[in-house]
DNA sequence: CGTAGGGTTGAGGTTAATCAAGTATGGTGG
DNA sequence: CCACCATACTTGATTAACCTCAACCCTACG
């Protein structure tokens, strides 16, 4: 049995809370599994609350008027999703789908308002949530509008390593935490030309592809290319 | 002489505020006048407050580390900027420069922050206007890295019309609000390119251009194009 | 007038999307 | 255990978008 408070205790937004104000939030929180592959909402449903991973990850994405999908982001356990919709108090901007079963905790828009109303330590956590949402948007922003295809993949890469200092201390590896096509969509390109960066990135000696798993074989020639761009 | 608690009233933060909050909040703004061409902040620089535009409009931008920059938004009177930095706790994360003459209003971090957790109201204004920006960044983001060019022109003028309804309603004409070299560093390309695209549009018979000055002359025909992406 | 800056136009080259075919891998049913 | 299929991924050839560099126009302004 997973232990709801340690769950909440993991995310950013909650870190910062008194044991007091944990118990009461725990009790408004409704679990829901879901399987993977399935929609947890959809762009312009209405926004009734927003959703906390505890276990699995999910893909947020839009969709352009061609079908075309864009990923924003893949949220990993400790991590939410739909906040910024809730205070916004418009439908949900993007689409969200389990990428494997998943343990979701939901919680109910007005409740959560009534709750941040009554806690102000909640309020600094969430300005900061957002603040950190912003910037994630504005570094992928301008990782995919000015740099190209390699550099974006490169770039990725040194952020999962930042992300998972754990298996960064020997050789260095890291499993990428989704299929290959999602990462090609993350980085606003295709499935053939995120292959072609790999190949790129593999004969400079910089990084050797396995499946998923990719070992890093010259961090600092990396962190040197994501530097590059020669011109653009 | 101009009335700092009717800019404060304008700003989508402040609009709930009552009279008397509003009277606190003016006496701890700190008024800035800047020349155009001027920089406001610094990417980096160390954030000790955020500023409110109440005259002019100011440009916000990131730079590559090859010099190349990239206009995120231009701020106009009652639009601020600087916020997201004030609650994230770290620097600013980008660069600020005003377009022309302005007028700013500047609050103080520290100030700023005791009085949001002494004011409940200003929080759900200020998390409206973070996700409001969420919003805004999720929208470019996708145009810049879904749509070609013309697409993203097409859009950004629709954008454009629908937050000046007033000149919409004739034949509609609208003024770029920035020079065309900064809306193609906003729109992640080139004068050049900006400038073939309007080519484009204008041979379409969608739009006349002479200057900053647009004339719509097919808004029906506008709004297909924005949907249309055949592909991309 | 002459210069400077924004803007436009032209030629050439590069990136990356598209379409299509091929190769693995994993799960299913016989 | 193996043939089969679905799906992810890779590889190849073609094409189109758009960046670059350069020359040029135009208006503003000294």
């Amino acid at each position: 049995m997973m232990d709801i408070q340690v769950v909440l205790k993991r995310s950013p937004l909650f870190s910062g809370l008194s044991n007091d104000a944990l118990v009461r939030l725990a009790q408004m929180v409704r679990k829901r599994a879901v399987k993977g592959g399935s929609q947890i909402f959809a762009q312009g449903d209405p926004c009734g609350g927003f959703y906390l991973v505890a276990e699995g990850s999910v893909k947020i994405y839009r969709l352009s008027p061609n079908g075309r999908e864009h990923v924003l982001a893949v949220a990993h356990p400790g991590q939410s999703f739909g906040e910024a919709a809730v205070f916004s108090g418009k439908a949900f901007p993007a689409f969200t789908e389990a990428l494997e079963d998943s343990l979701l905790l939901y919680l109910e828009r007005e409740e959560f308002l009534d709750f941040v109303e009554q806690d102000p330590q909640v309020v600094r956590g969430l300005l900061t949530e957002l603040s950190g949402w912003l910037m994630h948007l504005v570094r992928l922003l301008e990782d995919t509008a000015l740099a190209e295809v390699d550099i974006r993949l490169v770039r990725y890469l040194l952020r999962l390593l930042a992300c998972n200092p754990l298996q960064n201390c020997p050789g260095g590896k890291i499993a990428l935490p989704m299929q290959k096509q999602v990462l090609a969509s993350h980085l606003a390109t295709t499935p053939p030309t995120l292959s072609r960066a790999f190949s790129r990135l593999e004969e400079e000696d910089l990084i050797r592809v396995n499946g998923l798993e990719i070992e890093i074989l010259d961090l600092e020639g990396l962190r040197e290319k994501a530097e590059d761009e020669r011109g653009r």
